[in-house]
DNA sequence: TCAAATGTAACTATTATAGTTACAACGGTG
DNA sequence: CACCGTTGTAACTATAATAGTTACATTTGA
């Protein structure tokens, strides 16, 4: 199971287009977590480019409008890890398919990995919005 | 990033698919694991009535054809969380985002889990085997 | 009958993730 | 223009999932 990061980064992006004044501590209580991780995941969607905000002042703004905005995006924006699926480190080089099952599994979790994004490059924070109502 | 255990899975069934009399030791050393691991893999494969096995007997069976194992059986064997994505615990349900969010996500998490696999479903053993060689 | 293997429980180790504490820096408001 | 509330971030701790290990009862083929 791929962590719960993506959830609260749509957690949070909802809140703050709702209500670009929304306070870190006012959208950790809404998520039910600490504030930090609540600016720490905005730090990380600020590096994206997917919204701004500034030492001092309470909340933050989307630098585009919720239609506009991917899952793919904010998915890629949180997520450390390029690869979907992990692959068991050093199989032994002297067997045949110890050798070559990495390159194998690559080649196959690649295209998995490529489904899931289409799908999720597809999706937008406002059609999960549409949900909320 | 979801764990190793599909990567690890195929390897063990590819093993076994070119000699039915490899024991979980020299798998857990193509694999680069402790022999436990191997085994405990090759139950739940057995459960999910993708080979056979018998204590006391070296080695493992598969039940079908490598081109009739499908990645989806395997990985769905191998792995507990039926879901894909995480989702936070316990949003505030005082919140009208809280309340809903979870839902909201279920069904937007939900087409992506199925694109994905969808896409394991349409490759077999045989075909990432076809990479080893 | 016995050496070698599996099956499985119980425990430990490792790592990723999330949560927490602490505090410097910033800025709007009175 | 000082102050209070907020952000940004580092550093640490806690938790949980995963993998690795030890131990041993059980099975079986030679």
């Amino acid at each position: 199971m791929i962590n719960s990061r993506l959830a609260v980064a749509i957690h949070i992006l909802s809140l703050i287009s709702m209500d670009e004044k929304t306070s870190s501590e006012i959208i950790a209580d809404s998520v039910n977590t600490n504030p930090v991780v609540v600016r720490r995941m905005i730090s990380l969607l600020k590096k994206a480019d997917i919204l701004t905000s500034r030492a001092g002042v309470p909340g933050a703004s989307l630098k585009k409008d919720p239609a506009n905005i991917s899952l793919l995006e904010v998915y890629r924006a949180v997520q450390k890890q390029e690869e979907l699926f992990a692959v068991h480190e050093n199989p032994n080089p002297k067997c045949p398919v110890g050798k070559k099952i990495q390159n194998a599994l690559d080649e196959t979790f690649e295209s998995v990995q490529r489904a899931m994004e289409n799908e999720l490059a597809s999706k937008s924070l406002k059609d999960v919005m549409n949900h909320l109502f």
